[in-house]
DNA sequence: ATTGAGCTTCCAGTCACTGGAATCCCTATA
DNA sequence: TATAGGGATTCCAGTGACTGGAAGCTCAAT
């Protein structure tokens, strides 16, 4: 199987891909010609990947996580552990979202948004609080 | 002033006031002994830059900001459509946070976390919807 | 034989810093 | 006065995870 194909079907592009092969995430064989050859294995392998990585795991998190897929003899408190460490990452910049999000609105809602120069947004950032 | 004086007034460190200055963001004069020499309006500035980033602006909205702020004849209907669509990129951020949050958080709690092999979360990653 | 699509490698750029090396300047003390 | 230190300077490289682009090779069809 050519690289565009396993694109197409593990919904990696193919820059993605050999950037993959590059870092050691996948290993594809090599046809006559020089072009990748992929197994069914590795278009599993990038559609894991690519779940992975839409649920926010790091590179590295992935590499620990194939591998211990690949790993028979693995304990389910690996991956566990994994993904909670990965779950309060999430938690901690969803907070500081919302921290920014509130600070945000407030300043917004108090700019008449017109065409006078007097702005609270501005006010505040140059740290005059009295004005915000 | 000289750089280390000016990290600890405005909370930037010293390297990223060089960073800064490089990309323009401020423009120290410098002294005899090739030393940068920041005069208030520097400081102020980049307090100004550390709110900015604070509040998740990138550095080209802090660019425009403070570009804004020195602007005499800014309208501020300017400065709030800056933060009215940062405040929308904030909150596309978060709702794709929450989204993975929410897969990882069942994931993470169908998962029995022992010594055992058996792991729905690889299961969930690796493409089988009926074990996770 | 030629065209065009798809493949290859390699280099550079993204964003916003940050670390480190080599060197220079200033001040205080022995 | 020599020296030691702390702080300043520049420049280069690395971070994370790709992504774009150039130059060139391969393959299938016309």
């Amino acid at each position: 199987m050519n690289i565009g194909e396993v694109a197409e079907r593990s919904g990696i592009p193919p820059k993605t891909i050999r950037y993959y092969e590059d870092i050691g995430l996948v290993r594809p064989q090599r046809s006559g010609n020089g072009y990748r050859a992929f197994r069914e294995m590795d278009v599993h392998k990038l559609a894991f990947l690519g779940r992975a990585r839409a649920l926010g795991f790091s590179i590295e998190d992935c590499r620990t996580l194939l591998s211990l897929y690949e790993d028979e003899s693995r304990e389910s408190v690996q991956v566990k552990a994994i993904a909670e460490d990965h779950l309060t990452a999430i938690d901690e910049k969803i907070t500081q979202l919302q921290s920014m999000r509130e600070t945000l609105s407030h300043l917004i809602k108090s700019c008449h948004g017109d065409h006078r120069p007097d702005c609270p947004i501005l006010s505040d950032l140059a740290g005059d609080p009295a004005r915000s």
